[in-house]
DNA sequence: AAGGATTTGTTCGTATGTATC
DNA sequence: GGATACATACGAACAAATCCT
C-alpha cells in the first residue's frame, strides 16, 4: 500500500480531483472539528502526500460547487447538506418517501415524447415489441436542490395524455388517479452506479467527475400487471438508498 | 449540450479514462456487435469527439483491466464478463445470492482484530459506547473474481472465535451456526457509490478510479436483536443490487 | 497468388495541463 | 510567483497484420 490515502498517481485522475471527491463524499465530516473546519492546508497536504497547492486546487473546486466555505486568516469550513435517504421497497414513492427529510418534494417534467418502445422496454412492461409508449423525462427536486433525474415508459394506449397530469401535479402518484390506479407497487430494482454523463450534470447540476447512482425499476399495478419502466440517476452526493428501515 | 456524449474537458478527468469509463458500461448495451467487436479507434475517436491517441490509451486500460481484447488487423473485441446480479432483501446472504450465476462462491478473511466499538457500531449493534467488539475484514470471489470486500463488526462477547470459523467455511452463515444463530435477517441496508480507495483498488483489483457501490446494513438475530453491522463495497463494474424480484 | 483496403501498432513532434519545489 | 518535470492530448505519418477480391 502506497503510504498515502487513496490518492493514486496516473490514474488518469488528476490528484487535486481525487482529493476534491474524498473531502466531499464524506471524509470532511471525519476531517472536520465540531466548529465544521477543516484542518490546515498544510495538514491537509501531508495527509494526502501531495504539495499545499494541489490540496488548494482540490478545496476551491469544492468552494465553487458549495461544499466548502474559505475565510481568510479562520480557515475552511464544510457547508452542512446532510445526504437524504431515499427508501427503495414495494412502497416507493418519491414525494411520500422523502417526508420529513425536505419540506418541498416535486417532480419536474423535463421532456416527453410518443416513440417505438426499444426492446428491453416492450419485453418488461409485456408489450409487443415495437409497441407506442410514452418517454418522460423527469427532475426531482427536494427544497430546490435537484435530487434525481428519470426516464419512465409508460402503454401509450392505456395513459395516452400522462404527461399533462403529470406537468400539472407534479407527482406519478397523483396522475396514476386519473387513469384508474389507486394504488401500485415497485416489483423490482436494480442498483448500480456510474459516472454522471453530459445530461446529468447539467440536470442534476453536478460537478464534472460526480457519481450517479442508477436505479431500474418496474412499477406494477394491483393486478401485477407492469405499468412503468423507469430508470433514474441519483446524485450520489446528496443521496443514499435505504433498503429496509432506517438505520439507527 | 457539448455535442460529443459525455466527455468533458477540463474537468480533473482525463479524457482518455472518461472513454474508458463509458466503454466500460457500454459493453451490455450499444458498442460491439454481435461477434462483440467494437468500432474502430478512428469511429470512436468521432464518436467521443477526440484524437485516435487519446482512444488508444482508453482501449490499452481496458485491455490491461481484462475487459477487451485488440487484435492488430482485425479489430477489438469485448471480452464478455456479464455483471452479477446480487439481491439484497430480508434474506441477503452471499453464497445463496449469487447461486446459478456463479459455479464458485466463497469469501475469505483478510484481517481481523478485538477492538473498542467506534460510537456508530456501538449504537447500531445496542452495545454500550466503547463496547469490545470483533472486527472483521472478508473478501468475497465469485469464480474466482473479486466481488465485494466487506468490513463486518460483531459482539465480542456473543461472538468470541467467529474468526476461526469464518476462516474454515469461508461464510457467515456457517459461521453463525456455531453460535446457536441458525437464522437471521437484513433488518435495513442504505447503499450508496463512491470512487474506490486505494486498499479497494488492491483488494478487488480495480483500476484507478473505479466505483464501489457501498451497503452499509445491520443484521439482527430471530428475537431482533443486533448481530453484525457492515460495510460492504461492491466493484461497480462486477455487480449490481437487486430489490425485490429479477428484472425480465 | 497478388494487391488493395481496412484496422491496429509505432514514432515522430508540439501544445497544454498538472504537480512539485 | 516562477522554473521545472511529467502526464495528457493532438496531428501526421508510416508499419504490420488481416481480410477480401
Amino acid at each position: 500500500m502506497s503510504g498515502e490515502a487513496g490518492i493514486e498517481r496516473r490514474s488518469g485522475v488528476a490528484l487535486w480531483r481525487q482529493i476534491a471527491d474524498q473531502i466531499r463524499q464524506g471524509i470532511a465530516t471525519e476531517l472536520g472539528d465540531q466548529n465544521g473546519r477543516l484542518p490546515t492546508e498544510i495538514a491537509l497536504a501531508e495527509r494526502f502526500g501531495v504539495n499545499r497547492h494541489t490540496v488548494r486546487t482540490a478545496i476551491q473546486a469544492l468552494v465553487q460547487e458549495g461544499v466548502l466555505r474559505a475565510e481568510q486568516g479562520r480557515g475552511t469550513f464544510i457547508e452542512r447538506q446532510p445526504r437524504l435517504s431515499y427508501p427503495i421497497g414495494p412502497r416507493t414513492r418519491f414525494s411520500a418517501g422523502l417526508e420529513g427529510q425536505a419540506r418541498e418534494r416535486r417532480g419536474n417534467l423535463l421532456d416527453h415524447a410518443y416513440e417505438e418502445a426499444p426492446a428491453a422496454v416492450a419485453e418488461a412492461l409485456e408489450l409487443a415489441p415495437g409497441a407506442r409508449v410514452l418517454r418522460l423525462e423527469t427532475l426531482a427536486e427536494a427544497d430546490g436542490r435537484p435530487i434525481s433525474r428519470a426516464r419512465s415508459y409508460f402503454d401509450a394506449k392505456r395513459f395516452a395524455g400522462f404527461e399533462r397530469h403529470f406537468a400539472r401535479t407534479g407527482s406519478i402518484t397523483m396522475a396514476y388517479r386519473h387513469f384508474n390506479v389507486s394504488d401500485y407497487l415497485r416489483r423490482s430494482t436494480a442498483i448500480s452506479a456510474r459516472h454522471a454523463d453530459s445530461v446529468d450534470l447539467e440536470v442534476l447540476k453536478l460537478a464534472p467527475g460526480a457519481i450517479v447512482l442508477v436505479a431500474i425499476g418496474l412499477n406494477v399495478d394491483r393486478s401485477g400487471k407492469p405499468i412503468q419502466f423507469s430508470e433514474t440517476r441519483f446524485s450520489a452526493d446528496r443521496v443514499e438508498l435505504q433498503v429496509g428501515g432506517q438505520m439507527p
